[in-house]
DNA sequence: CTAGGAGCTAGAGTCGGCTCTAGGTCAACC
DNA sequence: GGTTGACCTAGAGCCGACTCTAGCTCCTAG
């Protein structure tokens, strides 16, 4: 049991968890962290182990578009201790909820795109193997025909 | 035949699709239509059915988070008419890439909420069907244990 | 002893994508 | 003829999440 509890500059978190010093010390003042980071000598940030992991959830919920402030308020659940466990799942709840929602929503996007994809692959191949008998397919001065599935048949 | 081709006014547009007025002055502003959308009297807009379609089109990939810029570039692309099916092609390939990208990083995301709201429900199931002989998952004083599947087996 | 590098604070700036405001035109209704 | 209500333009403002700057303190190495 040598090193107690090693400690991180915050440019070796930044390393670590690809945030910039910058946004660390932005989410520090947005109170995104549990425990309120320790000062070292000189007034410097020095961070624990369980920070980074901290921060590790906090950038996967920022990714899947949870903003700050919900961010901040799962924090403050966190940091009044046990006993508000329900709140935290009610929380986690309604984001997973609204990323599931955005999933679906992406899903269907990605639909449209691979259609469009697919139509304009065919036309290209179209064009390609047959230079000169008539083509099919007369590429109507805008944009490709169908505006995808589920769109006017 | 009577409408030869019944137009719209911005109001019945936004309506339609959605977006604000604002949105669409600010959209054909940033030369996002194909067709430089058309002025009645009194110098008012005046849009078609394709117009709306495109809007169409234009709303999706926006909501797959397509910039403004590379919209734009797609209906330049469009204007010019045929011959630039294959820019055509890069660009919504391109496109493409990033959504599924993106489908593949909030999916992993998703994992990890799902993961932890799972824990929070064992968690206050058991508290509330044993509430008295020593409770299980001693609910450390921070968050939940294992930050998810994946960290730390 | 000075130069460099990492850190500090407070606050300004940036970017994307709208959103809103001010000030005006026009047509229709009471 | 006065008042809506929908529309117009140009340009300012806003929001979220950073990012950057200025001006400072330390510490270490040459």
């Amino acid at each position: 049991m040598a090193e107690v509890t090693a400690t991180l500059s915050i440019g070796q978190v930044a390393e670590r968890t690809g945030l910039s010093v910058h946004a660390l010390r932005f989410y520090e003042q947005q109170g995104v962290f549990v425990s309120p980071v320790r000062r070292g000598p000189g007034g410097r940030r020095s961070y624990t182990e369980d920070d980074v992991d901290w921060l590790g959830v906090c950038i996967i919920l920022r990714a899947s578009g949870m903003p700050l402030p919900a961010l901040r308020r799962y924090a403050d659940l966190v940091r009044e201790g046990a006993g508000n466990e329900e709140e935290r799942l009610a929380l986690l709840r309604e984001h997973h909820g609204q990323v599931t929602t955005q999933l679906d929503r992406l899903t269907q996007c990605l639909d449209l795109i691979t259609f469009k994809v697919g139509v304009y692959e065919d036309l290209l191949d179209q064009d390609r193997r047959a230079a000169g008998p008539g083509r099919r397919r007369p590429s109507v001065g805008g944009d490709v025909p169908a505006s995808g599935p589920g769109t006017s048949a």
